[in-house]
DNA sequence: TTAGGCTGGTTAAACGTTTTTCTTCCTTTG
DNA sequence: CAAAGGAAGAAAAACGTTTAACCAGCCTAA
């Protein structure tokens, strides 16, 4: 039988409702009394029972966080995030992963609800905009995906296009003069859609021709990116630049390339998005788009608990640069990258 | 304001029991009340209060999960199996990453009694035996470390020392004669040492010498594999075959040997333990042990489940086994992999 | 001296459920 | 036909807290 504030008042000899503003210090009790209550808690080593406590108060200091995937870590980093400063302030979370599947998001959101949990991170939802803009009577910030912010909505997220461009410059920096961008589901996440646009839009405006530039679309998961890249390869002419719209894409990339004996980045260049911080032990070091992600995180939460405390006045929309880190799989220091495309020129 | 039973009464004309014998099926109710009843939950959007339901009957359906680090795939892997099936029981779960610090998986563990959790899976802990079995009157499912079990506590872990046994013999048939084991946290943590001497006592066993088998100890990470390598490679006589005692130390390592230039597995051969799903992407592919993770998870609930519903004769400790995974760090098929042996027999 | 205000404490109601007990009204049966 | 039993629902108690309302004693000020 777990003990309860009851067997604290009768060790203490003391009502419970003394009990209960000692721990609560709601109300000034005396420091003999005091003294004797904290006795008797540490020697009934007793816990108060949260339960009972937020059944009353209406209040249960639990957040829910819903991710795709905590195995993807890109995800585990915010939550990693969330979690660094909810925990200061002496918040829990129930964590759900919805593997992209938006019936899943469904019931998740309303079994986190019925737990009265005091607010949701929602990191990278599916659902659309209307249903979850009706989540919005609880305190609700959704991460990595725009979205406007009705209610008790927030959102954090960053700048996706910013780094697609310098990507592309880049790319033109170095010499490339056909590229390849394989996408994410650009219909249904709009930063796919994003990376695509801002890669692409700042090609064209350099004055790449739209038949330099090949786009493919598929999932943000290693088989795609592998697939993808196979697909790549097999037209007979070449892109020498590729942007994978994730890290994840791109190991998926560099593995078939391993495959097939191309040289990253001797023969194509490869570059991601994410900066998860696997890419820099795969081979060669990817180049990738740096996207904060443990800061997001605290962000997130942060703007979470203003919410939950009914701060006026909070920014419901923050949104965080990123910018491209290069490294070795999209530049080739022993000699100008330039070597495939001539040859491609000299056959094609 | 929150909806609750009362209005549903209100709405449906009936009292709060009749209510709750709907929602709980205890007793039965007459038909046209139910119709009535239901009708008015879906109208109001009626969800059930679970921490009013919690605090009446002492059950929660939650559980707490405490891991080291949810941005090691090898934890988020387990994580996922739990959750897999926690979810099919209507089971959520807090989630708590402790860093490997004692202090933080003490007040985590506090936090999940406060929280009324109905049980605990405790992966890969760093407190002591005593101080965990303390906390065996809660169910609590201790996974990857070998402990025994009173009360209410279950273990699934992987048999550490065959896999190892198999990779030492793999070492010795691809004709290595030199050997160097990097260990995880010998002292504190029971599977780096059982690692360590199952590849060193198999070693042993086919008549290594003692001085041809040379220990580093570490911590499970990145880093100390990097660094113990470059230590090892600073050696005069550098052994060519390493088991680095997780994949993560064995990147680590890999990026040591392709920063001095070291060819693997041409000049040393690498595995790591554990067949973390990146281990195939990083290159050469690492050869590896592999202990169940997503399974050792799954496993983990049902017996935690068990130990909840009170069922008789569980099985308390369930140990699946390990199994050697080869791939190119450790094989090198144009030619055998002896050439730094002779080198280095010539020149020391 | 006494009304009024602190101080430090107690009593009791409330939070939203479940569950035991109680009430009604039928139906069966000897 | 009366007693027993069963079915369907209602009333009320309980779960472990917090908190509003209350109270006793003491100090101060009028």
């Amino acid at each position: 039988m777990a003990i309860t504030i009851k067997d604290v008042a009768k060790v203490s000899g003391v009502s419970i409702a003394t009990i209960s503003n000692v721990i609560t210090r709601k109300k000034h009790v005396g420091p003999e009394v005091t003294q004797k209550v904290m006795q008797a808690m540490r020697k009934l080593n007793y816990r108060p029972n949260m339960i009972a406590r937020s059944l009353k108060v209406k209040k249960t200091n639990n957040i829910g966080i819903l991710a795709p995937d905590i195995g993807n870590p890109f995800f585990a980093e915010i939550v990693k995030g969330v979690e660094s400063v909810a925990k200061k302030k002496g918040c829990q979370f129930f964590l759900s992963n919805t593997n992209g599947d938006v019936e899943v998001e469904r019931s998740a959101l309303a079994a986190f609800e019925s737990q009265n949990v005091d607010g949701i991170i929602n990191i990278a939802p599916r659902m659309e905009d209307g249903e979850l803009h009706a989540c919005a009577a609880l305190p609700h910030v959704v991460v990595d995906r725009p979205i406007d912010t009705p209610g008790l909505m927030g959102c954090v997220r960053s700048n996706n296009l910013t780094g697609c461009q310098q990507l592309a410059r880049h790319f033109l920096e170095v010499g490339h003069t056909r590229f390849a961008c394989m996408a994410g589901p650009v219909e249904t996440v709009p930063n796919a859609r994003t990376r695509l646009d801002g890669f692409c839009g700042e090609l064209r405006r350099a004055g790449v021709a739209k038949r330099d530039i090949v786009v493919y679309v598929g999932e943000f998961c290693f088989e795609d990116g592998y697939s993808l890249m196979k697909k790549m390869l097999a037209r007979k002419s070449v892109p020498t630049a590729v942007f994978l719209c994730s890290d994840i894409m791109a190991w998926g990339a560099l593995e078939c390339a391993r495959e097939k004996g191309v040289c990253i980045p001797q023969d194509i260049a490869i570059a991601g998005f994410d900066n998860v911080y696997f890419s820099t032990l795969v081979s060669p070091a990817l180049t990738t788009i740096d996207a904060p992600k443990f800061k997001a995180g605290v962000i997130a939460f942060d703007m979470l608990h203003d919410l939950m405390s009914g701060v006026k006045q909070v920014e419901r929309q923050v949104v965080m640069e990123t910018r491209l880190v290069v490294r070795a799989s999209t530049i080739f220091l022993r000699s100008p990258v330039k070597r495939l495309n001539e040859e491609i020129r000299k056959i094609g």
